[in-house]
DNA sequence: GAGTGGTCTAGACCACCCA
DNA sequence: GGGTGGTCTAGACCACTCA
């Protein structure tokens, strides 16, 4: 007997029909998908099978429902998920509120670590971006934010202005890259030059270095980020 | 029109009854649970709910479907549970493999910020836990547990020997507790001399301080855990 | 082969949102 | 009131495990 390719479950069939969809960008961020009915008469399926496909979207975070209104792609500019990724704190708890003002950017060659972590070629180009973060204008973190320059071409963010924006929403908006997970790594670190200046600490004054490497929704890295700060905490909820 | 307290939807009672079971110990951690035909007769539910009710659980890791065998509360011994809370890698990224030697076990007063993060009354015991970690006999992590006495008054560990099972799983087998989640708050910290004795390192020199505030199934804080390093990272994945 | 979980259907009724 | 998601049912058939 020839070993057959056994096709996978309908739900799974749906459920990645709808992420291609939403990958190529054919369906974007706060788009609303079609009503459950509907989709179970375009893909041939029961309506229990489309919100199996769903169920696990919704989990992910990806779809949001709303009772009575429809099912929406999950817009990256919600609270929820502005917050998402956000790990800094006070000793004392309390969430830092941090300001992001760019100190510069920078398109250049890509440094071992980066295409490492980037998963480059040796000869890639990377944008290189330096904020500093303030809260109150008290500055508490310093960033070096690595992206490939290929996929992010369109990013427009000007020198030496306060960004408004959380950069993974500028990221989403600009150049549709929509980031789905990350991985942080925290360590200690001696603070070099730039980011003694920039904190008004001395150099060489230990600090939290935490490295993050961002994904996208097809899993691929995005965004390789190290933050600086010898004020602030790195918090984390495991389960 | 009086206002009507609603019940809430059937999958929601079942979920919650069988929580109960197993938080009561009458589901025990390693058991499997009745058929699924079998809860919904118990219950005068359809299977199609039971399965909604065990879908939350399965996800939250606290139940595991084994295809034509049945339904296992997860044992806290299971791989995937042991390595779950596991947060401190090498510099290349490589998880340390750390075996723990116990260095002490005292009941005592708790302090304030055992009280704080523990939940306790001014005048509640503690017992405190110091434990070396090492990894081929190089010690990298000094830890100070703290937990309740109260809840832990049958937690036995020798003094000055190796720590064969992970402390979870004898928080669990020993005295029912069992770990569903954990919040890490990661700072920089100069080694306490004790630290510094039993790393081998400068008392003094910046170290990596991990507290960490551990949950039970019903979201009580049973543990304060406090780790220090110099050699390791560690490292959280974000959703 | 008996028993378990895994997929899938078709349809009922309810709760919510909005025009 | 019409359309949406949320809950629930009853039953079919498949795939896996174990004796």
């Amino acid at each position: 007997m020839q070993a057959m390719p056994k096709s996978p479950p309908l739900y799974i069939q749906a459920r990645e029909a709808l992420m291609r969809q939403i990958l190529e960008g054919r369906l974007r961020p706060g788009d609303f998908l079609p009503s459950e009915q509907q989709l179970a008469n375009d893909l041939n399926i029961s309506v229990g099978t489309v919100r199996k496909a769903t169920d696990d979207l919704v989990t992910q975070g990806i779809l949001e429902r709303q009772h009575g209104r429809g099912t929406q792609i999950v817009p990256h500019t919600s609270d929820r998920s502005r917050f998402r990724f956000f790990r800094f704190v006070h000793p004392d708890g309390r969430p830092a509120r941090l300001a992001a003002r760019l100190l510069s950017r920078k398109t250049q060659t890509s440094t071992k670590e980066d295409q490492r972590r980037l998963s480059l070629k040796s000869n890639e180009q990377i944008i290189v971006i330096t904020r500093s973060r303030a809260e109150d204008g008290v500055p508490l973190v310093y960033e070096r934010i690595a992206i490939p320059a290929k996929r992010f071409e369109k990013l427009s963010i000007e020198p030496h202005r306060d960004m408004l924006e959380e950069i993974y929403v500028l990221y989403q908006k600009q150049c549709g890259e929509m980031v789905r997970a990350s991985d942080d790594q925290v360590e200690i670190d001696l603070a070099p030059v730039a980011v003694g200046k920039e904190l008004n600490i001395a150099a060489g004054s230990p600090v939290l270095l935490v490295k993050r490497v961002a994904v996208s929704l097809s899993n691929k890295p995005i965004e390789f980020r190290q933050s600086w700060t010898s004020a602030l905490r790195y918090i984390s909820h495991l389960e």
